[in-house]
DNA sequence: TTGTATGCGTTATCAG
DNA sequence: CTGATAACGCATACAA
């Protein structure tokens, strides 16, 4: 473990810096070179090191990524479409997981800006005020995912669901089904994503020439205990046959109470969620719902950083990503 | 950017050999040193560079930790364990992932090397004859977390968690609540934890002075599919009354197949999972099962870890953590 | 085609 | 207490 270059120099009677080239497939270097080369550094068993060349290289082939919690199934299909391209392209992946914490969030920055990170990915929707500024005094590219608020600018980039485009989609659906009084049980007001999703709702009516009823939304909280607004729709006039819910969670919620009140998914309501969590596939029924490519979007993610990586002053255009309608058992055509 | 640590001693009238000790809180800099260091540093914004660190200390204060697929809940939770624990210490996470492919696991091995990481978590099951060598040639602590198959050896260390007791938990659980006649849906022989799990059954068997009869037991998969062989148990005579099954996909797939034939669970038979996945809560009746603790794992992982890095060659007991029995709705006393 | 010399940004050693 | 100075292991400009 304390084989340097000069070892492999010494073993193979050349100096070091033919070892160096030779290793890097310089096409100053002879076949027969460089072979008698790798084969002293085999011998050896000398493995460069990274921290050498990056001090040199100024930059170390590393990625940071910063996420709220590796436990959300989200953030780790994210990663996992990060990792693997980062992988792909002789890049590693620096875990830093900040838990909305402040204290933890800063010192993830800090500790990342030491290692001299080559891009930073952030999947953590809250990137406040708070540590943009601090992100930025990186000096790496930076790649925002789903991020509900930033402020634009040269070192920041972001990548997004398509939130307006899937309310719609999702909303479509139901109206291509037949139904015509459609019920909304939205997200909490400080999530742009919920006033994304209400939007596409509403764009949905609106070209299909659905009067829009303000009564007919009613306010969740993005969580199981939010989806028990639907029985507040129930006593609208005219009773809605089908409710878009703000995400998977909202909707089974509603399942839930709904059941309770002795209603049945889909054949009196049908149901749409969104975010198409493991969870949505297993419920009874089975929840229609939006899928998000969140491994596609770790990979679009990385992409962009490599991209940046090799210009960092190039023009790259903001990405938003569309999501997909799953169809399964909680909807069916209205009558 | 590009600011290192002669830049502050110029700045603060120093050395850079004043500068690196401040930084260090060096007990030979007085107060009023230091502080003029730091504020120094701090108005050029000035971060130490870890590559250069790790270069002249020759720890890079990274760990490698190297996972079949981070998408896999418990891996998420393992590595949030191992990463929420490294960061404490000021230690980085250095992710690779294997899929099971043994390319990328050579690649994943070699990058950790280059990177000279302190230490290397694996949590992938499979770390076969194929790349254990190559893992020993990091030169640095190894800890493996529920490793199927690994020779002991002073470089390699292991933490599990303790399959055979866990078995004899759901089956001493089943006992307890009056049941006599107890199937198991097994795991795949290759597995060392079904193997275990089994040992555990028919230990918790013996103790309760219930012969053991092999009838009763068939062969699953250790997935939804396998589940369904429960349906040749029904045929067993008597009919058994409660059934473990390897693992909690296996129980899932198990419920489907028995209500499809119109059994009732609990009603008409218990049922115990193991794993406890976040589906198990889920499903209708919530099952009955056996926590592995994966948080803890990680967390206890990287204490491992932390111990070899400062004493390389300290004994270090494997460890096997216990399992903890969560009693839901998918058993019930039998009468 | 190869070797020599230099520097990347730190920490550590050794004099003062 | 502080400052030169020498590594750490590598890539690369410049010479040969």
């Amino acid at each position: 473990m304390r084989v340097s270059i000069k070892d492999v120099a010494r073993a193979a009677g050349v100096s070091h810096s033919t070892v160096s080239r030779a290793l890097a497939h310089s096409p100053l270097i002879p076949e027969a070179t460089r072979r008698r080369v790798e084969r002293a550094a085999h011998k050896l068993g000398y493995t460069p090191n990274a921290m050498a060349r990056g001090l040199v290289t100024r930059h170390s082939r590393a990625i940071g990524v910063i996420v709220t919690s590796i436990a959300d199934p989200f953030v780790a299909e994210i990663v996992r479409g990060i990792e693997q391209l980062a992988g792909d392209h002789g890049y590693r992946v620096v875990l830093s997981t900040s838990h909305n914490n402040p204290e933890r969030e800063v010192n993830a920055v800090k500790a990342l800006r030491e290692w001299r990170v080559d891009s930073v990915i952030v999947a953590s929707s809250r990137v406040g005020a708070l540590y943009q500024p601090l992100l930025k005094e990186i000096g790496a590219p930076i790649v925002l995912i789903n991020n509900q608020s930033h402020q634009a600018s040269r070192a920041i980039h972001s990548i997004a669901v398509d939130d307006v485009r899937g309310g719609e989609l999702a909303t479509r659906h139901l109206i291509e089904l037949g139904h015509r009084v459609i019920g909304h049980v939205r997200g909490p007001a400080s999530h742009r994503a919920a006033q994304n999703r209400l939007r596409g709702y509403r764009r949905a009516l609106q070209r299909a020439g659905v009067p829009y009823d303000s009564t007919l939304v009613v306010k969740g909280d993005g969580r199981v205990e939010g989806g028990e607004q639907v029985l507040r729709l129930l006593e609208h006039q005219p009773v809605p046959t089908a409710i878009f819910c703000y995400n998977d969670m909202t909707a089974i919620g509603a399942l839930r109470a709904l059941r309770s009140r002795g209603w049945r998914v889909p054949r009196d309501l049908s149901l749409v969620g969104f975010d198409n969590i493991l969870l949505a596939s297993y419920v009874d029924p089975p929840l229609t719902t939006i899928a998000q490519p969140m491994f596609e979007m770790g990979q679009r993610a990385m992409e962009m950083a490599l991209t940046l990586i090799r210009a960092p002053r190039a023009r790259v255009a903001d990405v938003t990503i569309q999501g997909e309608l799953i169809v399964r058992a909680s909807t069916r055509a209205q009558t």
